[in-house]
Formats: C-alpha cells, structure tokens, sequence
DNA sequence: TGATCTATGTCGCGT
DNA sequence: ACGCGACGTAGATCA
C-alpha cells in the first residue's frame, strides 16, 4: 500500500465524466493497482477512485501540463472497460509505502440472514400454534422470506427486513397478491416484520391487512441461547 | 488527515455487530473525526469505518487487553446513534498527520439527466406520430420522467431508468393510477425505458401493460450528432 | 456466468 | 428533519 498526499486533480472517464480542481489530497494505491482519492472530509467514499482490476501507469505529463506545474501523471486503467483515471500531481507533500499483507476478513452478526433463521426456528413468536412451512418459498416473482401456518392452517407468508420500510411492504404486497391466486395456498395472510418499522410502512401495512411485528434480534437470540442451554 | 498503519483488530457495534480479526491495515482519520479502516486490497469501500458526526477519543486499555499486547484503544462514538467503533492497536508501524485544507468537490457529467433530455428531444422513437408535452411533469406524488402522447393523442407517461429493475415499474404503476383518475388525461399509457431492463422488471411490466423499451445511449446520441451535422 | 437482493449502503434533492 | 430516488452503487448468493 503506497500512501501520497499531494496537490492535483483528477480526471475520471467511463461511465460518466467527472473532475477534481486543483487541491490537496490523500492519493492511495492498494497492492492490486487500485487507486482511492480521499479529501480530509465527507464519508469513507472517495472523491474518486478506479475499482480493481486495473493497472497503474506513470506517464509523463504533456507539454501543455508540465507548463501548468504537473510533475507527474499517474493513469490508471480498468482491465475490463473503458473506465479511465488521470491524476495530475503538482506537488507530492508525502510518499510511503507499506507492506500490509492478506487481511484475514471481515465477521458479520445480525444481518437479514440471521433474523430470518431466527424467526424461524421461533415462528411461535407470530403466536401460537404457527408452524413453519419453509424458508425462501419460490413464488414466480421472487422468494418469500418465510411461509408458515397460523394456528388454524391458514398461509401466513412472512417478509423479514432489518429496517421496515414501504418497500418492504410492496413487495410483500407482490407476493401476498400472487399467492392468493393460487387455489392451493389461499387465503394467504401477510406478516411484516423488521426490526424497525417507518411509521409510513406501518400505515401502509395496516391499510392492507398487513401485520406488523417488531423483532427484537437480542430477544431472538435469547431464546436461542436458553433453549441451547437446555441440552 | 491522520494516516496510521497499524497491527490492530476492530469491532463496530450498531446497525449490526462486526469484527475484524488482528492484522495490519491502515487507519485513516479525517479532519471531521470520521475513522476509516482500509486493507491493502478490495474496493473503495473500507473494511470497517465511522461516519461523522462522530468523536474518537484513545483510552487506555483494560487490563486484560493490555496483557493480550494491546497497547492503546481508540474509541468512536457516533454523535446521533449507538453507532460505536473499538479499534485496538497493537504495534504502530506509522503514523503521520497533514493538512489539507478544504477539498473544492467534484464536478459531474451526469447521466440519467442526459438520457431524459435525449429521449425527450428524439420522443418519436417510442414510435411514429408521437409528440412531446413536457419532462418532469408534476403530478401529486412526484414528477413522471416525461409525459407525451402517441399518434392518436392519447397520453403517455415514461419512466426513465438507467437499469431498469421493478421498484421503477411500482413507480410508473403509481404514477399512472394517480393520472388515469384525473379525466383531462386519462386514458395514460405507460412506457418503461431503460438501458437495461430485469427480466422480473419485464414480467411485471408487461403483466400491467406497460410497454418496456430498451434505450440504446449510444444509438440516441447517435442520432443527435447527426441531426446536429446539418446545421 | 448471469440474475437477483442486501447494504452499517451513501449521496443529493425536494418538501 | 424526513422521504424518495439515483448511484461509476458494491458485494453475496444462488441458479
């Protein structure tokens, strides 16, 4: 990993145009060519950047650009498209370079995944008497989070989200509409269940017939935990 | 700018709970106290990070991580959320900081608004006879891409997408039951466009009979340089 | 490889 | 501040 920080701009070509006057700035080029332009500001989004595969080139500036005060220009490449990068550099404030090796990777807990295998090895938390019917149910648009049975056989189709917004409504919406045309599972009932849920979504939900449950994924977990404990 | 690289493990506690085993990375402080936790590898996108507005604040290490080598803790809280990022550092390999000033931002060519405006100036693509009324035409719940009308002057509302996936054909659906009920326009047809359709996006269009029309960019500005060349 | 869906999405705009 | 749509979305999973 070589870090720079030094006066330029930058120039990006492919699938839209886009420049950066003249300024200082974080310039970091990752052991595999890729190339971030990072101001002292904003989010972890770069101002700029080439994604990898690419290959990084120093060229040297044209007539024109030397005479402006470029020193150097590093063009970088994507290998699989049209997607170019120029930077300009005037002035290079700061240059080293770090042997970093393979990072081991990243540990996620609590993501959509694990919720839905929650609730579903706890689908009596719907209320009682629900049984599951099977995860991921392929309907013709899509799969459904969960499918289960109420307390009296009736299809319960369950659409899981981490954060219940209206999208999450339509789309079970979708489902819920395509279902109960078939003569085998109607009547299909809908659960809406996030984690949080937008007070716009809920409305749209209740107006549908929708159920709304909140999750609580500790709680879910808690369960898990004490029922493991059991054996 | 604070640029540090360092042997070091990570963990982000919020939306969700993540982990980064040690090894060693670079850890990017911003000016605005935003964190940013690279590997020499991947995308732009950090491994583990902290959006400002937030406080970094190095505390020590508790006895049992200062006896498994941890020899300072850096501490990121977000300012409006639970949002919390604990990176412990082990060995500091380098650590540098630099003024930059402020960054003047990026410029863009865009693209979405540049396919609006060719479609709207070449309508007669979606077919012969057809004329355009306006782009953006304002409606209660948001302005459609553009509405025109086809060779027997019947109303026509198209939804412009780069991609084109099924939230915008919900999209064109609302939009179209909204103007099918004010009697001045009805009856509103509708066209997806897009450079690129989903095949579900396909299906479900067509299932409510909107007409799918794939955009050729090229094709469009094609056209526009030749009819430019005339003059 | 292509299609679909999630995301600690982020970003920008309009109300 | 909130909702909504676009993004050089990127990344994962599954057929």
């Amino acid at each position: 990993m070589r870090l720079v920080i030094a006066k330029c701009s930058v120039d990006y070509d492919g699938r839209l145009s886009a420049h950066l006057p003249l300024a200082t700035r974080l310039l970091l080029v990752k052991a595999d060519g890729s190339v971030l332009v990072h101001s002292d500001g904003g989010s972890y989004k770069p101002l700029n950047w080439m994604s990898p595969p690419c290959a990084m080139a120093e060229v040297e500036p044209e007539a024109h650009e030397a005479a402006a005060g470029v020193t150097a220009v590093w063009q970088v490449q994507h290998a699989k498209s049209e997607d170019r990068l120029r930077v300009l550099i005037h002035d290079v404030l700061h240059d080293s370079a770090h042997d970093l090796g393979v990072d081991p990777g990243l540990i996620k807990d609590g993501v959509e995944a694990h919720l839905q295998k929650l609730l579903a090895e706890h689908i009596h938390t719907l209320g009682d008497g629900y049984s599951l019917v099977r995860r991921e149910y392929m309907t013709a648009i899509g799969p459904v989070d969960i499918l289960c049975r109420d307390a009296e056989g009736a299809s319960v189709a369950v659409e899981i989200k981490r954060r219940g917004d209206i999208d999450g409504v339509e789309q079970l919406t979708r489902y819920l509409e395509l279902m109960n045309r078939d003569p085998h599972l109607s009547p299909v009932t809908g659960v809406f269940a996030a984690q949080e849920i937008k007070p716009q979504a809920r409305t749209l939900a209740t107006d549908r017939g929708i159920r709304c449950v909140t999750l609580d994924y500790d709680a879910l977990k808690g369960i898990d935990n004490s029922e493991h404990r059991l054996f």
